[in-house]
DNA sequence: CCTACTTTGTGCGTACGTTCACAAAAGCCT
DNA sequence: AGGCTTTTGTGAACGTACGCACAAAGTAGG
C-alpha cells in the first residue's frame, strides 16, 4: 500500500519501538498497583518482576520516555504512571463505538473494565432491529444508519468490530468513511483499509492454535498422521508421507 | 523462572520460527476459504494476499514445513490445508476447559467458531454455586471443586481463565496442579507458571491502549499535558513541565 | 525436444529486538 | 566529607525477522 521507499520505514513519529509501545500498558499496570498499595518508588528490578519482563529491557523501554528514574532509588510510582499515561495519550478522553452487539459485543458492552483508562464507550451499533433499542448497561443500542452522525458528534476515534466475519469488511469501510482511524477487530478476517489507519486485532482462533502447535510439540512427539490428502498428482512420485527434512 | 542458562533459546523443538507459527493460522484461514469455493491451487502471491502479508514472507514461512509447492503453478490448496493442520496439531483433538461463567466466559461458551477447528468445549466452571447447574449452550457448567477430575477424564489440555483478574493466578495454579500445560489468559494480570507450561494472552485493555497512542500521534502533535504530579522532590529541580527530549 | 514463461525456494543485506555488563549517578552511613 | 552501596541508563554483542532479488525447477506450447 506504499511505494515502499522514503516512508516511515519503521520507527514512527518520535522514537518510540512498536515492541516497547505494546509493553507500557504492562507497566502501567503494573504501577497502578503499586500506586494503589501506596508504595512511593519502584527498582526496575522488581517492576519487572511484576511485568514479567527482563529488568534491561524495562529500563531501556522506559529511556525512550525520558530519564525519570533516579540511581540508587529507582523510579517515583505516581510520576511514572503519569509519564506512560500521557505518552500513551491517556490524559485524553477516548470515546469508542461497539459495532455488533451480539454475544461478544453484549459482554463487552456490559464489561466495566473498558471505561477504566480514557476508553469511554460512547455508542452501541447494530444492523438488526431486533436488537436496536435494547438496553444494555445503561445505553441504547443505536441502528447503523445513525453511524456516521454519532461519529462525527461524539468524535468517536476508535472503532472495534465485532460483527460477524463477512459483514466486518465492509463495517470497517464504513467506520473509515466515518472518519474513524483506529480499529479493535475481533471478527476472524483480514481486513484491508487505506494508510493512516491502524487496525489491531483479537483472535481467539489463532491464539488457540499457537496454543495446540505448543502443546503437540510438548506432549506427542511430532505431527500426528491422519487421512492424508494425496500430493498433487506428479510424474514420478513417491510415498504420501513427505516427513524427511531436505538438508 | 528459570536459570536462564541452556534452556531453550529461541526456536523451540524443531525449527519452526514463533513468527512463523503466528502466521500458519492465518494462511490456513485463507486456504479453507479458497478450499470451499473449490479453487485447486493457489500462488504464493494470491494467498500472501488474502492473508495480508508478503509474499516472499509465506514462502518461507511455508519452506519450513517441507517444500510443498509446485515452481510454475503453486500450491495445491487441499494439501497445504492438510499439512499446516497437522503441523499446527489441528489433526487432532483438543478438549478445552473454560474457566469463569461470566460476561465473557458465557460469550465464549456460546461461541460456535471454537469447534471448528479441532478445539472442543469439553467444560464449564465456575466457583459460584449461583452459576454452576446453569445450562448454557447445552452444557452444564460445573463447580470448580471437579476440576480436577474433569481434567484427567475428558483429557482436557487447554485452559481459558476468563475469570477477575484477582482470581486468575490461584486458577491457574489448579490448573497447572491438575495437568493442563497450555493457558489463554483473558484476565488482565500477569500469570506465572512453571516451566512447560505456556500461557497466550488476550487483552482488550492493552490493545486499546495502543491505538491509542498511535491515534494520538496521528491527531494531535505530541502528547498532551494535564495535571502533572510533581517530580519527586530533588536539590535543584526545575519546573514541572518536562516535554523537550535531552538529546 | 527445445524454448519461453511462471513461480517456488532461499541467500543475503538490513532492520529490529533482546540481553549482558558496566560506568556514572545518586543516596546513605559513618 | 568521603567512601560504600544501590540502581539507573546505555554501549555493544547477539539473535531473530523481514523483504529483495534471483537461480533453479517446473509447466506449457510449438
Ligand atoms: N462470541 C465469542 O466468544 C467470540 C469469540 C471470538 C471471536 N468472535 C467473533 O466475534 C464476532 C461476533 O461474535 P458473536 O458471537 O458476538 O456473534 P453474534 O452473531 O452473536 O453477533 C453478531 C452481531 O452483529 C450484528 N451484525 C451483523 N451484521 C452487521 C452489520 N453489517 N453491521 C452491524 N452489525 C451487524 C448482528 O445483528 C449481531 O447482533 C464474530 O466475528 C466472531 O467470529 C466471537
Ligand atoms: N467482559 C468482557 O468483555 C471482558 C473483556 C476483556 C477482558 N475481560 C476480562 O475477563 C475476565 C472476566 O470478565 P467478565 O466480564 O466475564 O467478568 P464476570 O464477573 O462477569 O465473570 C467472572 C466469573 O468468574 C467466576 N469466578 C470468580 N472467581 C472464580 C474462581 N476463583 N474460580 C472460578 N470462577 C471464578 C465468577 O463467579 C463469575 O462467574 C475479567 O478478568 C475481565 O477483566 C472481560
Amino acid at each position: 500500500m506504499a511505494t515502499g521507499r522514503t516512508e516511515r520505514p519503521a520507527q514512527r513519529g518520535r522514537g518510540i519501538p512498536e515492541a516497547t509501545v505494546a509493553r507500557l500498558p504492562l507497566y502501567l499496570r503494573a504501577l497502578s498497583a503499586l500506586s494503589e498499595r501506596g508504595v512511593p518508588t519502584v527498582s526496575s528490578e522488581e517492576l519487572a518482576a511484576a511485568a514479567g519482563v527482563n529488568s534491561a529491557k524495562l529500563r531501556k523501554d522506559l529511556s525512550y520516555l525520558g530519564s525519570y528514574g533516579t540511581r540508587g532509588v529507582g523510579y517515583d510510582v505516581e510520576y511514572l504512571v503519569y509519564q506512560i499515561s500521557r505518552e500513551l495519550g491517556l490524559t485524553q478522553d477516548w470515546p469508542v463505538a461497539i459495532i455488533g452487539i451480539g454475544n461478544l459485543g453484549h459482554a463487552l458492552a456490559n464489561y466495566g473494565g473498558f471505561a477504566s483508562r480514557g476508553f469511554r464507550v460512547a455508542a452501541l451499533l447494530d444492523a438488526d432491529r431486533a436488537v436496536t433499542g435494547q438496553r444494555i448497561a445503561g445505553m441504547a443500542v443505536r441502528h447503523m444508519d445513525d453511524l456516521e452522525q454519532i461519529v462525527r458528534e461524539d468524535h468517536v476515534s476508535i472503532g472495534v468490530i465485532t460483527t460477524p466475519a463477512p459483514a466486518a469488511q465492509e463495517v470497517a469501510d464504513r467506520l473509515v468513511a466515518a472518519g474513524i482511524t483506529s480499529i479493535l477487530n475481533f471478527a476472524p478476517t483480514v481486513l484491508s483499509v487505506p494508510e493512516g489507519v491502524d487496525v489491531r486485532k483479537v483472535d481467539l482462533s489463532i491464539e488457540l492454535q499457537i496454543l495446540a502447535f505448543h502443546e503437540q510439540r510438548k506432549s506427542g512427539l511430532d505431527p500426528v498422521a491422519g487421512p492424508v490428502p494425496a500430493r498433487p498428482s506428479k510424474p514420478g512420485e513417491r510415498g504420501d508421507l513427505p516427513e524427511v527434512m531436505p538438508a
